[in-house]
DNA sequence: TTAAATTTGATTGGATTGGTCAAGATTCAC
DNA sequence: GTGAATCTTGACCAATCCAATCAAATTTAA
């Protein structure tokens, strides 16, 4: 898995969405204030979220965006499986986003029994992880900066 | 981490390596033939891993590639370092190829902590594992192919 | 109706990827 | 030695992806 700098401004602007009461729109300019992301960039990459779901928008003078669900129910692999692709380090071990690849034989290759697992360990925890965790975290951040990033979900 | 079809490559053509008695050397088409792997891209990246330190080669009638040290002493999260950089999804919690990134406060950012678990998962699997196991995997997936995919390590 | 804001889609420059090719250097068998 | 097999080096290419910008259209509150 890699995150893309689209990836990235996508998932803290959905914290900054998460944070705001889901009744109010967020301006962009906000977002991009507040998260220092280039605006125009922004734009398209809250449009991409919109499209697929993740956010609605109202435009005209009183627009803005917010989440089109509750922050628990958008879990981080959904997002950046959307934006990114697979999660997996490479496309033979891939659920969602499965291809073959060029070895001889998949079901004996023993790079793909180690990728598999690797691939395990980021969807497991990337499944169990929300807009809504990001939101938690982020307030625990703004007290205690750092903490040592001791979390166990 | 993401592992693109050259780092693929290496990883097979070490597994091929480590496979086969340490004091003769292996030829480059054997391993192409082996692996089904484009002749001219593998002695690109044969180069690369020679010049990395994990094989050595002889060259002539009678040359061809082994690997320079012991299968046991070359974790796999070395080797996709040298070709494919960082294992964290993004720079900003690599732990060997840091780069700042543009969120206004990184002590504070939400993201980043989620991101640091995802980069720890990745590194302990990748740096406990070795060519050595590459080597017994392939030899276990030889006898009973795909075997659920289930390793302990 | 008009000003402020979002929406849409095209475009751009640059980096990365997967891969080929040609020419040279090295070594060993005979 | 000489020739054959091999490795070495580095230039090259087409395609795709990335981050970012721009212009223009659309929407809506006041």
């Amino acid at each position: 898995m890699k995150l893309s700098v689209r990836g990235e401004y996508a998932l803290r602007a959905l914290t900054v969405l998460g944070e705001s009461p889901r009744d109010c729109v967020v301006r962009i300019q906000t977002i991009s204030d507040r998260e220092n992301i280039p605006k125009r960039f922004l734009e398209q990459i809250l449009n991409e979220l919109r499209t697929a779901g993740f956010v609605e928008s109202r435009r005209g003078i009183a627009g803005g965006y917010r989440l089109s669900r509750a922050p628990e129910s958008i879990p981080l692999a959904a997002v950046i499986r959307h934006l990114e692709g697979k999660l997996a380090p490479v496309g033979c071990v891939s659920e969602k986003f499965y291809e073959r690849c060029s070895c001889p034989d998949e079901s004996r290759c023993a790079l793909r029994s180690v990728m598999k697992e690797v691939r395990d360990a980021i969807a497991n925890l990337l499944e169990n992880l929300t807009v809504a965790d990001l939101v938690k975290r982020a307030g625990a951040l703004r007290v205690k900066p750092d903490m040592g990033l001791d979390y166990s979900i």
